[in-house]
DNA sequence: CCGATTTGTGTAAACGTGTACACAGAGTGA
DNA sequence: TCACTCTGTGTACACGTTTACACAAATCGG
């Protein structure tokens, strides 16, 4: 139990070779006897050898590693794409490291950190952090950033989503519906994910002559969607609220429907973002303006390899988001 | 951008000392003067200079990584507990690498890659991969073993949960309410974690002079439990069902309520595990079988602790589980 | 059967740190 | 002033790989 890693040195004493022989049998195209090899790797087995990744990754100059920067990954809106990108990541033999930076107040510290692992990628997903602070920190690794507006640069590639094509959609139902009143529920003060999200519901409204009426911030969570949303429609009459994402969309239907009395889409119009698969649970059955995560994660895993291939420079690509249709508005 | 990364020996050189001293300025005690460490640190500024970690864990024999093997991070009923411990190694300075070993089907594989990375802590929370496995890839690390039965091992660490006590005063409630024809919708076929748990409830029944009378296999999401709770519910006339997950058991109850038109706790009682925070929202206020998710982490935090200082052998902890009452039964 | 190429292997030097050891100088007590 | 400790720094090696280079043996074409 608990024994020590045997080293390629070691084992080549064992198998009558050079440490170089061991490192061959191990790298897939080297010039290297059958013979030599298959025992190398029948002794290996025997004593357990595995080539050490670390030594090898200050070697290569490539760990292998790639920093996934997320805001939370207890919160299913993030959850689900987080999941799809590690498990395509995992097929490519790739390791994730996941940073969690909300309800922390280092992010940058935290992004240093990982910077010193010598990460072959950086996927940042977080809006909390601002696009310079991940280029700065990982001016060596090329940052793919997941964005919501295109952003032009030559040192980030970048996925922006465009769902102003949406939002009118959905706008144009629930005005159709004889709602005039509307009112956003933000997901957080400072992100500019949020201010965009808001800009393609305002735009649809500006076109037919509305505006939101009133505007409140939680955080992302179930428990803010109520509480704002309790508080929202106390102090103002309106009849329609886009939420900033799936979670809080729902605690805004509890708190109508629990503590108003309120139904959708009778009463009021409830709309979330984001397209999770909660939004689509009977209980829920959330309109909502969804992505394709797995065009999404299709998209980012496509500009990793491109980027590790070295291929070519920075891209910027631009997706659109659909409408879930649901029974809250 | 994109520089090549400044090495200790190149910044020796500009500020004009050997690479040792630059080592010994990030090395908080070790023997340097005061004026020379602030001259380097600022020259490090300077220069963006950061120790390679990589390089360091070559030659500490300590990589501050710390693999998590779970099943799912999608999964809210696991993220919950993942989050709060990602935040905590976080601000321990460690590293998590996520392992997500469900529909992956060469689990083995990843764990071994990430043995490669020579992580110094090993937490494992799925069913999915038996202890010994652990054991054997890991057998450098010590893995701390999320398990649910006490086990006796020598190499492994590990926190076990019991929710007998739990259980029993769930069955009671729900026996006392009248209810007799009890189901298990197990999460999954071949989970260890799943039998044990349905022992728990199986065994609360046996007292009672019951047992249950159908039972039916998911994998722990919500759309198996609402499948599986249908034919359940087509094939024998049930009125209680006790849900492997929380997940699980809001899809049994949206369709005992929108297929069959029953409501709970009267027609049907439904219970869940888990007690995620999902579990207490307005819209599904289930029943479950609880645990006391920080104080796990904290269990889970407190062996890694004791595992880093090295200070004594493996240790096997017992956490007891609550009841948190809903409106489900 | 000989020169040219290919194949298989060993040697040695990197990769970027941390640290044991050596050592010079400063301080200290008698 | 001297023997001694303490402080600050440099030198050199170890950590476990990969790989450029060298070289012997094998293969090959004519």
């Amino acid at each position: 139990m608990n024994k020590k890693r045997i080293t390629s040195k070691e084992l080549a004493k064992l198998a009558g070779v050079s440490s170089a022989t061991i490192s061959r049998a191990f790298s897939p195209d080297s010039r290297i006897g059958n013979a030599t090899r298959d025992r190398i790797l029948s002794v290996a087995r025997e004593y357990g050898y595995q080539p050490n990744a670390i030594a090898r990754s200050l070697n290569n100059q490539r760990s292998r590693l790639v920093a996934l920067v997320v805001n939370a990954i207890g919160n299913p809106c993030e959850a689900e794409e987080q999941q799809l990108l590690v498990h395509r990541l995992q097929a490519r033999q790739l390791l994730p490291i996941i940073l969690c930076c909300a309800d922390h107040a280092d992010r940058l510290q935290l992004m240093r950190l990982a910077s010193t692992y010598q990460v072959d990628h950086v996927v940042v997903f977080s809006d909390m952090v601002s696009m310079q602070d991940a280029v700065d920190i990982f001016h060596t690794t090329k940052p793919i950033i997941v964005s919501f507006e295109p952003l032009a640069s030559d040192s980030v590639s970048s996925i922006s989503i465009d769902g102003s094509a949406a939002a009118d959609e959905i706008i144009a139902k629930i005005v159709g519906d004889g709602k005039t009143r509307f009112a956003y529920l933000s997901g957080t003060q400072s992100s500019w994910i949020d201010k965009l999200r808001r800009k393609w519901f305002a735009d649809a409204l500006a076109k037919r002559g509305l505006a939101f009426e009133a505007q409140a911030f939680g955080d992302y969570t179930y428990d803010s969607g109520f509480k704002e949303a309790v508080m929202l429609l106390h102090r103002s009459k309106v009849d329609a609220i886009i939420c900033g994402n799936d979670v809080m969309a729902i605690g805004a239907r509890d708190a109508a429907r629990r503590i108003l009395g309120k139904n959708t889409p009778g009463d009021i119009a409830i709309v979330g973002q984001d397209g999770i698969a909660m939004a689509a649970w009977d209980c829920n059955d959330l309109t909502t303006l969804s992505l394709d995560h797995v065009a999404f994660i299709d998209a980012v895993v496509d500009l990793i390899e491109r980027h590790d291939a070295e291929l070519d420079g920075p891209h910027s690509i631009t997706m659109t988001c659909s409408v879930r249709w649901g029974s809250t508005a």
